[in-house]
This record gives structure tokens, C-alpha cells and sequence, in this order.
DNA sequence: CTTGACTCCGTACTTTAGTACGGCGGTAAG
DNA sequence: CTTACCGCCGTACTAAAGTACGGAGTCAAG
């Protein structure tokens, strides 16, 4: 029992996570998760902090971020030297500020729609495109 | 000339919108797009309605939706009796809102590190899985 | 000390969202 | 009328992100 117990193996990790646990080895390929250290006998045993990182990714991903972009994101989240961190910051925060103002766009579309819904309307369209569309009025 | 002029040809919707011909026949196939008219000869000409669509699409996917999301998105856009519509508008609405939920912590927590960076900090740490990992207690 | 559940690993397959290819036909300028 | 450039179409290929598979090793219980 010594590194039994109730240590994290893989699939119970996979399943607090609710992602597959081939996932959970492509992530490690992937770099975007550290190979855990293993008790001899090979089996590999995880943290809690692995289970955060796990959600962060497929939180982000959800969020429209690609692997890629992730792991430049968990790279700020391991510290590194100001400036470098900094630029890749900025970089991602005016991404992610680009972001939020078309998610709103399409909060407040759909929001109004409710509205219009709730006060007795038949027959609705819900302008989402002309929503995202609105911050490019001139022509070209 | 009689239908040339200069119509709206799909290269120039393509080039205009900057996504490659073969996408909109794709976006066509998959029913994202409607099939525009073609006057005799069989060359399909295109309005700015569809210019402004398919830039709906490729937002929205950088927002994280998939094109199946995005097709049910499109609907409502299209108008439809309000009980449908105010369900389908309700989903999306919470799913929207728990996006901008967490974008906005990312912003702050890449903010909060530029912050700290500017004060002098020599090394930093940005922590973003602590930042989503907040809501964390209640389940759903 | 066997058994069943779980892990390990590499390789191969799948899904989603396009991209590329190649042969044919239309149209418009020279 | 010819030639060059589009557009039309179906089919095939690709990249990203997993998922599935199968044989071998491990481990705790019976």
C-alpha cells in the first residue's frame, strides 16, 4: 500500500476532471502538463494542482484559446522575468479585451430578444450579426 | 455584362471578408450560408448581407463557439415564433454569461500582472488557473 | 497466487474545420 | 476567335485535438 492509499492515479483524476484519461496523457506529450513524479513501479500519481490546470485548459479552450495559446498563458502563470512577461501580457490582453466586448455584444442581443419576448411579442428576430457587426460602421 | 458589372463574385466576397473561396462553398455545404441566386450561366453573385454573416461566424468561433453553436445562433437571428426563440436565447444567454464570467477574471488577473510589473517587480507570477479556479464551489 | 481492475506505452483511427486539386465551362478583352 | 482568368463541382488531403486499441506490467483482494 505504500503508494497506494488513495493517491491520484490517472483515471481518478481523469474522472474529477471529467476528461478522458488518453486526454490526460496527450496533454503530457503536448507539454501542456508535467509528467508526474513516480513512485517505483511506474504508475504515475497526481495533485490537485494538476487538477486545476486541467480545468484551466478546457476552460480556456471554451473561451476560443488553442492549445497553443494556452500554453503560452500557463507559461505567464509559472513566472518568468518582467519584461518578457509583460509583452506576452499585453499581447493577450488586448486579445482578450477584444474578446469581451463582442461577448457583450452578444449578451445584450440576447438579452434584449428576452425582452422583447417577455412584453407580448408574437414573432422576434435577434439581430446577432448586425450586434458584432456595429464597430466597423465606415466602409471601406 | 448583363450580370457582370461588378456583382459580387465569391472571390471578391472572399477576398473582401478575408476567408478563402473554398471556405464559403464549405460554409454553403454545411447550410451556414444560404445558396445565393444565380442569374443564367450558373455564377453565384452575393449581397453585403452575406459578407456581414460570414464575419459573424469567424467572430463568433474566436469567441469559442463551434460551427453547430453558431448555426443555432444564426437561427435566431433569423427570426422565429418567441416561445422557441426564448428558449434557445435563454441557453445561450447563461453559456454567454459564464464565458464573459471568466474572461473577465483572465483580464483582471493579466492586468493585476502588468500592475505589478510597472511597480517594479523583477519576477512575476500571473495566476491564472487560481483565477478561474475560484468558482469552485457550486456545481450545476 | 490467481484474478480483475487499472496503468503503461506506442500506434492508429476519428472529428471538426477547413484547404488543395483538377477538370470543365463561361465571359470578357485583345 | 482565342486565351486567360474566374467560377463550378466533386473528391481528396491536412491540421488540431482528441479517442480508441491492444498487449504487457502492476497491485490489492480474495
Amino acid at each position: 500500500m505504500q503508494h497506494g492509499k488513495n493517491a491520484w492515479t490517472i483515471g481518478r483524476l481523469a474522472a474529477a476532471v471529467g476528461v478522458n484519461v488518453e486526454t490526460i496523457r496527450f496533454y503530457q506529450r503536448r507539454g501542456l502538463l508535467r509528467e508526474p513524479p513516480r513512485p517505483p513501479g511506474g504508475i504515475r500519481h497526481y495533485t490537485p494542482a494538476d487538477n486545476a490546470r486541467i480545468k484551466f485548459i478546457k476552460s480556456a479552450q471554451r473561451l476560443g484559446f488553442s492549445l497553443d495559446e494556452i500554453q503560452h498563458l500557463l507559461q505567464l502563470d509559472e513566472g518568468m522575468q518582467c519584461d518578457a512577461a509583460a509583452a506576452l501580457a499585453t499581447q493577450h490582453l488586448s486579445d482578450v479585451q477584444k474578446r469581451l466586448q463582442d461577448l457583450h455584444r452578444i449578451e445584450a442581443t440576447l438579452a434584449n430578444l428576452l425582452d422583447r419576448c417577455r412584453h407580448g411579442e408574437e414573432k422576434v428576430a435577434c439581430p446577432l450579426i448586425a450586434a458584432l457587426h456595429a464597430d466597423e460602421a465606415d466602409a471601406s
